[in-house]
DNA sequence: ATTATCTATAGATCTATAGATAATGC
DNA sequence: ATTATCTATAGATCTATAGATAATGC
């Protein structure tokens, strides 16, 4: 039998929830596979073919189980974003920075940054590119980059007396660009290379480090 | 008479020359419509239709001057490159800085960059999104980038006596690529918004000057 | 006479659906 | 009996061309 149109239109949701075990399995393979090939092309010079081809599957399977191309790429975010939000959230507690000084946390969070972004580099690009021609996505995206610098920022903030910059609250936010930018460049951006791509990440962390301490004029104590 | 292939096939050129005073305005105004709709919604998502009509064209017209929709795309880039060449000869330019510290190349380069970048926001930005599926504006825009950072490189390099970093190449390349991300995020990255894109230019420029002359430890010397 | 432009449309490509077949689990 | 998958294809959209009409400049 083909889908009933009623289904989709009266729930919410991207993706139609299973009732077989091979569901998942299926799902799985085609959100993988569209998430490969958003990341490295964009939606839009992905077809439904390819995103069928590439998870072994069949474009009758896809309509099975998304409603349109619309609700492929939210199903792929809203995976992010789910994955994600737990760890933004764990990333900026200050439970886990108990103790820690300015210089180790810069230290620190960008290492992981850049270990989280190279262990799944579709995961956020997929988001990146999604956001390019989705304001939704955008929108969402970027309210996660509030959370994450709001974190960052009270992290920081909360460690004002080591700062000897004469106006700590904007010196914070520059900080927070700087990294967050230069992160980004470094991990999404392989169409036009920077200088310091040939450097190993251990000198990137090193160096992000050092600027970020003495632009802030916080000691450089990473015991 | 309709276009004859020959013509396209043997020259090299994206542009057919015209012969006429009127060829000139069509094609700067179908190149000036398919730069911002390339800036604003990336090739793919551009139609020859929508071309044309931004332009007040027809379909017809855009393929008299244009091979295809790859020419025209390298149009837009080749109009880009010849303007954007000389502008980062001049602006790397030793004489150009003569007598100038190090604060003050980064103050007056970071300021002249946000300048140029606001002055055209397409230009640029129809460049980058191309460079998105064109490997071959790619490997061009990436020699630009290597020019330019060379040429930076170089400047900062000459004046190496005023730093007091214990690594003063491997400073410098980091400087490079933090002005150039920070640059090009706070330019041409609407749909995720930075924490600092709140603040002026001028605080950009001043704290960007700041933080790059406390990290290459040179004295802030900007009179 | 040549060059430039326009309208209309053929041909290619992609999305989404129909209808048939295969697999699952009560 | 229900759910999932496949193949084939209708319909929409986009690129590129054909052929007719209008403007230019020797």
């Amino acid at each position: 039998m083909s889908i009933r149109r009623s289904l989709w239109t009266e729930d919410l949701g991207n993706v139609r929830p299973g009732k077989q075990s091979r569901s998942r399995a299926t799902q799985k393979a085609l959100l993988d596979a569209a998430e490969h090939l958003f990341a490295e092309r964009g939606d839009e010079a992905t077809t439904i073919t390819d995103i069928a081809e590439r998870a072994g599957s069949s474009v009758g399977a896809v309509y099975h189980h998304f409603r349109d191309k619309n609700a492929i790429q939210h199903a792929v975010f809203e995976r992010f974003r789910e994955t994600y939000e737990q760890t933004v959230r764990d990333a900026v507690s200050p439970a886990r920075w108990d103790g820690a000084s300015i210089a180790q946390i810069v230290h620190y969070y960008v290492q992981f940054s850049l270990d989280a972004g190279r262990a799944r580099p579709s995961f956020l690009g997929a988001a990146i590119r999604l956001a390019g021609s989705d304001p939704e996505i955008a929108a969402s995206l970027a309210n996660f980059r509030v959370a994450l610098d709001t974190g960052l920022r009270d992290l920081i903030l909360a460690r004002r007396s080591e700062i000897g910059h004469q106006d700590p609250e904007k010196a914070a936010t520059y900080v927070i660009d700087q990294l967050h930018s230069m992160l980004r460049t470094r991990l999404y951006e392989p169409e036009i290379p920077t200088r310091f791509s040939s450097r190993s990440d251990d000198e990137f962390v090193e160096e992000t480090t050092q600027s970020v301490c003495r632009y802030l004029e916080v000691p450089d104590f990473r015991a």
